[in-house]
Formats: structure tokens, sequence, C-alpha cells
DNA sequence: CCTAAAAAGTTGCGTTTGAAATTTAAATAT
DNA sequence: ATATTTAAATTTCAAACGCAACTTTTTAGG
């Protein structure tokens, strides 16, 4: 990885854990100069990441989201890069909310053409509408206000009008006795309502979420065409998935 | 108007005109310190309303929403504040897009408690998710991207699950001959298709709207239950609008 | 009308900022 | 390997900033 990018890689770091950074300290502990560190941050917010403010920077917005994008931030930008290889010009596809899923949208959303974007996420349609190549159809349903999703019978509803072929989803975790497992009820309800309209269905996840189990169940692995993760994942995990006829895509 | 609003109403204008006005300029052409004009600065970006930057400030984004509430923003909270003492704590009611209704949207959720809003505005939910005591559902459709709504047949279908007791609506214009009007063919139909499922239709609007006619049809008179609008509406309108039945409820 | 309290506005000072010019480091081609 | 180009980082400085202490203006009650 190039300095620059371990630097911001490091902030965001640092970001994440003390919610609040300022220009001399990171200077002084990163060992480069005040106006680099500005660049650095500045940088950051055009990415959206962070917020400057007169002498620090703090992560954008205490939203929820924005912090979950801040997290680990590279790997999910390879990993959506990764996942963005599997689509074509012209292609209508279904994306769920989650970090990773986003990450995917606006790479799909600076690389492709007349894509069309059906997701329940309103944050996903608001983060890539200054593109102008993607159409976004936008599902109803119940707000999730910190999530910022739609979810519940209309949603259902809603996205039964549709037939695509590839839904990509995140997961917050996996086992095999569970599956996909999620942290929502009503959020995973809505992603297996719309994994009956995709004969694909792609997950999109960091490696750590194959050590953890969800609260809810979220999708059997037969229903999963496809995982895209970083090489951390447990041989182990990784092994069982492949058995299950299910391809593993593995980044960096 | 007392001074401090009036200068925060001019430097809105001002922005309005020019996307741009800096710190120094703003103190010499309005008479006060340098530390006033960045507090009043400060105070408008708090709302929302602009983005402070070092030596200057913008309008919030260049984004069309935005820049319409930043428009007239002191008159705009004053329709919002009047057709909110329509509403009661535990009520669900139905708001469209448009800059008033956003302000509605908003002085609800600060002086209401369990209200629901049924609305097609992404930009409305966003808006006010921060305040726990309101009850979203965000209905389904064709994403708009500079409006930030969805509209559609898909939006037809997710309403008509609803009837409400009131729907507001802002307007783009209104004639006698023409009653109200709209600037965008789809978002109107969308509002006809909402109307239906309401018993009441409130339109909020600034009284300019009665000089200007819009392109497309949106609402004719006999559907309008009532409208907020400032004292400045011409007198032959309230007359018309009042003889037809409506109830005129001006501001200020 | 007057006085007390709150709000609005100013002054002064040490710190942070953006911009441009310059040096250093990294990537690419020869 | 070495030259050429490009990107990254530093230095410098006037302008802008936040903060806190102070003064003026509004507002509201006796």
């Amino acid at each position: 990885m190039k300095k620059m990018e371990m630097r911001h890689t490091k902030i965001l770091e640092l970001l994440t854990e003390k919610k609040k950074v300022d220009v001399t300290e990171l200077s002084q502990s990163l060992g480069v100069s005040q106006v680099t560190i500005r660049k650095d941050l500045d940088l950051l917010e055009k990415k959206g990441l962070i917020i400057r403010e007169h002498g620090f920077a703090t992560l954008n917005g205490e939203d929820d989201m924005n912090n979950r994008l801040a997290y680990h931030y590279e790997v999910k930008q390879k990993l959506a890069k990764a996942a963005c290889a599997f689509i074509e010009d012209g292609e209508t596809l279904m994306i769920e909310s989650g970090s990773c899923c986003a990450l995917l949208a606006q790479e799909i959303a600076t690389t492709k053409k007349d894509v069309t974007i059906i997701t329940n996420s309103s944050f996903i349609a608001d983060y890539i509408r200054q593109f102008p190549q993607i159409k976004i159809i936008l599902l109803g349903g119940e707000y999730q206000k910190e999530a910022q999703v739609v979810v519940g019978p209309m949603t259902r509803r809603c996205v039964e009008a549709f037939f695509v072929d590839k839904f990509f989803i995140g997961t917050d975790g996996f086992s095999k006795n569970t599956g996909f497992t999620g942290n929502d009820y009503m959020r995973s309800e809505t992603v297996r309502d719309m994994a009956k309209q995709a004969t694909h269905v792609v997950v999109i996840t960091e490696s750590s979420k194959f050590q953890q189990v969800g609260l809810v169940n979220l999708l059997p692995t037969n229903q999963v065409s496809c995982v895209v993760t970083d090489d951390q994942i447990p041989a182990e995990s990784e092994e069982y998935l492949t058995l299950q006829g299910i391809t593993v895509q593995k980044v960096k």
C-alpha cells in the first residue's frame, strides 16, 4: 500500500476509535507536515468519509451508515470493485443496503452505463444521485431512520413487480448451521423478499463476518450463488461454501 | 423583523443570487463586524441552509431542494407553522415533496407526537429522520434524482394502500382557468394519485405562485380544501378561492 | 419610566487556513 | 541504470478563524 493510502487508513482508524482527531496531533504522530495532513483530510472529505472543521476532523455526521463506510474503507472499496466486474452495461439489478453495497453502487455509477438499480435503501439512492448514467428504482415501505432503508409488507409488494438476474447483499454473520445471518429482523425479511425476485444472489462481505453469527436468519446457503470477500476468509468457510456450489471470489 | 433576522434574510438572498458570498464583503456591505457575520453564517449553517467554508459561504450543496429552502426561508417557515396547526398528535397524514412541505414536516417533527407521515419524498424522510417522534412511510417508485422524490405507477400502487384525512402539497402556479399547476408531468400525476387517497388536500404556497402558471395540470380547484399562503395573495385570487368553498389561511 | 437580565455585537489575540512556490520522492520510459 | 516525468510533501505568509472577555442594544418586569 502506498504511503498516502496508509496514512488515510490510519486516520480513518483513529477517527473510528476517537470520533475526533486534530490536525496538529495527526501531523506529529504520523510524522508529516500539517499541510500534508490537511490535504489528506480534504481528500477524505471529498470522498464523503469525514467532515473537516477548523483544526480537526470528525467522522461524517455520527451517522451510522457513514461510520460504517469509513470502517475498513479500503477493503470494502476493493470488494465493491470486484463485485462490479460481474455487471454489464445496460443491466438491471437489485442492491440491498449496507456499506459494501453502497460502495458497489458508487462503483457502478462511475464505471457503467445505463444500469438500473432497484434498491430499498434511500441512502444509496441519495449516495449516487449525482451520476446521470444510472436509473434508480426506490422501493417503498416502512422507513427505518437509522439505516435509511424501507422494509415491511409494502416493500415486498413493490419488489414483486420485478425480476432480475443479480441481487447484491451484505451480511452480518455466517455459520454452517445457520447460513448467512443478519442483525435486524425486518431488514432480513426484506432481503429474503427481494431474493425471491432474483436468479443469483451475491453476498459482498468482509471476511471478518465469517467469524460472527448474526441475530436472525438472513438466507440459507443454498440460495446464494456467489460470495465476494477478502483473502482472510477462513479456509474452512471457503471450502464449505465451494462445496455447496458457491463461487467464492477473493480480493487482494 | 429583528435586525438579525433581516441580516439573515439578506444573506440568503445574496446567496441565492450570487451562489457565494465572503465574510469580508458581507461585513462591509451590512455594516457589522466580521465576527457577527461569522455567527450569522454559523446559525444559518446549523439550520442546514448554507455551508460555511474558510472565508466564505455557499448554499447547501448547489442542491436543488436546499436552494429552494433558502429562498424566502422566513415566509416558508411561517407557512409551515400555520399548516402545522391543523395537525393533531397521533394523526396519519400525507406530504408531497416541495420546500414548504419539507419545512412543514420539520415543524411537525419538532412539535407533534406520534404522527405518521406518508410521503414520496426521500428528501423529507432524510430531513426529519433525526426526530424519533415521527414514523415515516416512504412510497416507492421511479426515483427522480434532482427532486429526490419517487413517481410513476409504482408510487400509485403504493399509495393506494392508504387513506388519510389530510394531504399537504405545494404548487408551481395557479389561475382560474387551470386551477393549480405544476412544472413536472410525472410529479404532478403522482400528486393526483396521492390526492385520491385523502379527504382534504391542503395547498401550502407562497403568494407569488398566484401570479404564475405552471406547465402542466396539477389539481383542479374543486379538489382542494384549503390554501395556506402569505398576505400578499392577490385579492382577486383570494375571493375566487373563497367563493369556490376553499378556506384561505393567510399568515403574517 | 426605569432597572435588571438576556441577547446581540465588538475587540483583541494566539491558532489554523488556503494558496503558491519549492523541494523531495516515486513512477515511467529510455 | 539513468533520465524524464509525475505525484507527494514541505516551506512560507497573509488572510481567516475560534474563543473569551467586554460593551452595547433589546427585551421584559416592577
